[in-house]
DNA sequence: AAATATTTTTAGGTGAGACTAAAATTATAT
DNA sequence: ATATAATTTTAGTCTCACCTAAAAATATTT
């Protein structure tokens, strides 16, 4: 079955929403995410409904089918390996591959797909950390707790970050904060959300909550 | 300015049709060329024309400006740089990257296709022997004969194949003609405008009229 | 030059995907 | 429990890019 690129956006949407098609979504909820107004939302739920990838009763939320999940899935693949190729080839920042991967993604080709992978080295990760989906839409989902969950004194390891905020990202490149850091909280501020962080045992600086929830870290 | 997918794809036609946009271009060609109907194109025609990218007068054809002239020819240069990409990079054949490159054409990106020209070592032609128009919109069209306008005796470098037949691509795969061979015209048939021919001095074969009007030789 | 054929345009309509405004449903607060 | 607020859906439009059928313009025959 062949989905509209619209129609692959609002999957891709509520998949995420709803944490790997685990909770439900509500209508405002997706046209939060997708800039658009809910009774465009209405509409489309209906459409996906017939199409049988997603479960959907009026003024009940939504919840993704394992159908749907499995296209939202591919789509996913294709964004992150798209990323892969656009930061380690043709050497763009780990900032600037989002928007163009969003365009990429909608790329109908199997067979480019597969190469690609094969080109980049099937790779598992993709530049801000999150796991590729396989081509059966399998995905690692990796326990991960973000900065602002760590106590004082603990130890983590940066394994993501959000891919679709260049704000942040250059921000996380002037603090030399990347994949793979080793990151300690020092102090954490009760007033403001704050924390005092070393990184890869450099001197302390001090982080936002903002920034720092969003920041996700293996334990060590 | 931005211009629709579909507006693209009127231009590149409108382009392709005008041969480099010297000609006028009717609107039954343009139909016929991009599977439409006469008066869809009749509409586009208008609105491309209020865009200021053809000049146009109902009943009278239509001929493309400067300004189209230059997005048609953007266009071209992505299709033709993706065309080299799968070909060289992933390792598709030369039959089977017109499709894709379709799709990656309208990828709406400069810096994307500034990486993608340099990481592809600045090609000067696809894998078809069609030249890659520069980011200013120059193209350099070299003077070509096909092997059917060709005389017995004369001799031919191969440096044009279409790129948008793979039935016919596969063929000439399969009597090992590629970009750069030479050959050479041994007899013209004239009841069915097939030609004998060698290619690079290997035994001599038949070759259709309809094939032979479609590759396009550098006299030697 | 008139008749006929072809090409092109206009008129009116369709589905996709958005919108606004209003109605219906569900949730929250008093 | 009722009133109010928030969410969601419906109803009715809009634009885009296409369509068919009919009318208009141009080209070709006779």
């Amino acid at each position: 079955m062949e989905l509209s690129l619209a129609e692959e956006n609002y999957l891709k949407s509520i998949y995420h929403l709803s944490e790997n098609g685990d909770t439900e979504v509500s209508t405002n909820a997706i046209a939060e995410d997708l800039q658009t107004k809910p009774a465009s939302v209405s509409d489309m739920m209906r459409k996906l409904s017939d199409k049988g990838v997603i479960e959907y009763q009026k003024y009940k939320g939504v919840h993704i089918s394992d159908k749907g999940k499995k296209i939202a899935l591919n789509v996913i693949r294709k964004h992150r390996l798209w990323e892969v190729f656009l930061l380690e080839k043709l050497g763009f920042r780990w900032d600037e591959v989002h928007d163009i991967a969003e365009q990429l993604e909608h790329i109908k080709s199997p067979l480019l797909i597969k190469k690609l992978d094969a080109f980049l080295g099937y790779p598992s990760v993709d530049p801000h950390g999150d796991p590729i989906p396989t081509e059966n839409g399998e995905i690692n989902i990796q326990p991960q707790k973000s900065l602002m969950e760590l106590n004082e004194g603990e130890l983590g390891q940066v394994i993501n970050v959000p891919d679709s905020n260049p704000a942040l990202l250059r921000h996380l490149d002037q603090i030399k904060m990347k994949l793979g850091s080793l990151v300690k909280v020092i102090e954490k501020v009760e007033f403001d959300g704050s924390v005092l962080i070393s990184i890869d045992n450099q001197s302390p600086i001090y982080l936002s909550g903002a920034i720092s929830e969003n920041i996700m870290l293996k334990l060590k």
